[in-house]
DNA sequence: CCTACCGATCGGTAGG
DNA sequence: CCTACCGATCGGTAGG
């Protein structure tokens, strides 16, 4: 929760200059997390980037993990602008992992990142362990869900088990996005996603082709 | 006369003890990086871990670079040391991958030091890229061929590509390694590739059960 | 392999 | 938001 009272950006005096140099600054540390990880990024070097001493950066974000913090917020904030409708139809949910499949194939900047953090983040004290736990948790059931739902349709094949498919999806796009960042050339993100998801589904039982995960629909998929 | 005639470990002079000595340092250096990954572990705290100056590190490993290469050579000899016969049937493919999952969930601190190397190796300056790079390159070759191979043997389902499936695969164990380390009691690694191996292989024609992707049986496997 | 040292850089604080 | 500073720590070198 940021300010109590709410304010347009152009009638607030200070405060919208304040939010626009936090803005800089998150921006800039995401950036250098990036690029050296959150250990090796220093506070001087986000700070220079945003065009600030590393002292003024402290007046904004009192401590490093602070920063941390805020550059997780973000994320959040960007990946729910992005995740459209509040209750997508199961099929969409299909849609939406290649969608983001796609979207993150042409963003390699966010991909870095979250494959950077989320290797870090693995051990207990690691400033952004219980996001990332957190993160996980709500991805493995928003697929388990949509799995299920499909289930319930007579969508999946014999012997998919909702949950465990629900694991392995996540860990398919995980994996994925480490080795197209390491050999970009080589990997078909969205591909080879498409592919495992087809063996999950089967046609609907009217319809006599292969099950329809082809498409990259407008509305946007959950956070990765 | 001293160096040219081998000795037995116990006889020999300074050599076996500089290489013992290697081995210490090489072994708090692979601990060290799996706590706070290669740019947060300093030269200071593996010395202080191999119970020597860092300075005197600096003597056996003349740059922190060549250290990293150290670690990794050791991690290859280890892998190779479990990879037991040279030319497997396509079939130990399946119980390789499988024990080599099991084999990981006995061990934390291997698939910690792989998953945060690998995370920041991505980066074409880092200086684990090339090996990272090289080390996909064989793994997804490794899977592919095996997967040719049971396609040859009339064992994959319909519709599934060895290419693409090879890719999928390497993904899918990397990326449960990573939500395995975040949430260790929630995630089955060995369980979840099974299941989707079991949507890749058909039974054999002359055999009407499930495919048979259930032991885990001695040969080792390939490196992850 | 050590002590002793180098210049550089770290996160954070004091005091405006 | 800055300058100026703190003690700690960094990788690496000199010289034995």
């Amino acid at each position: 929760m940021s300010g109590a009272v709410p304010r347009t950006a152009a009638s607030s005096g200070g405060y919208a200059k304040g939010r626009a140099r936090r803005e800089q600054i998150v921006a800039a540390a995401a950036q250098a997390y990036t690029e050296t990880g959150y250990h090796g990024a220093s506070l001087r070097e986000i700070a220079k980037r945003a065009g600030i001493s590393h002292a003024g950066l402290l007046y904004h974000f009192p401590r490093r993990e602070a920063l941390l913090a805020a550059v997780l917020e973000r994320r959040d904030a960007q990946d729910a602008q992005r995740v459209g409708t509040p209750e997508p139809s199961p099929m969409d949910m299909v849609r939406h992992l290649l969608d983001l499949a796609h979207h993150n194939a042409r963003h390699p900047p966010i991909v870095e990142l979250y494959v950077r953090l989320a290797a870090e983040a693995f051990a207990p004290d690691h400033p952004a362990h219980d996001y990332f736990t957190r993160h996980y948790a709500q991805v493995r059931a928003f697929a388990r869900t949509a799995l299920e739902e499909l289930g319930a349709a007579g969508r999946l094949r014999e012997g998919v088990d909702p949950a465990t498919a629900a694991v392995g999806l996540v860990a398919l796009m995980d994996g994925l996005q480490v080795q197209w960042l390491t050999s970009p050339g080589e990997i078909d993100m969205a591909g080879t996603l498409r592919f495992f998801i087809e063996r999950l589904l089967r046609a609907p039982e009217d319809s006599p082709g292969p099950p329809d995960a082809s498409g990259a629909a407008p509305p946007a998929p959950p956070p990765r």
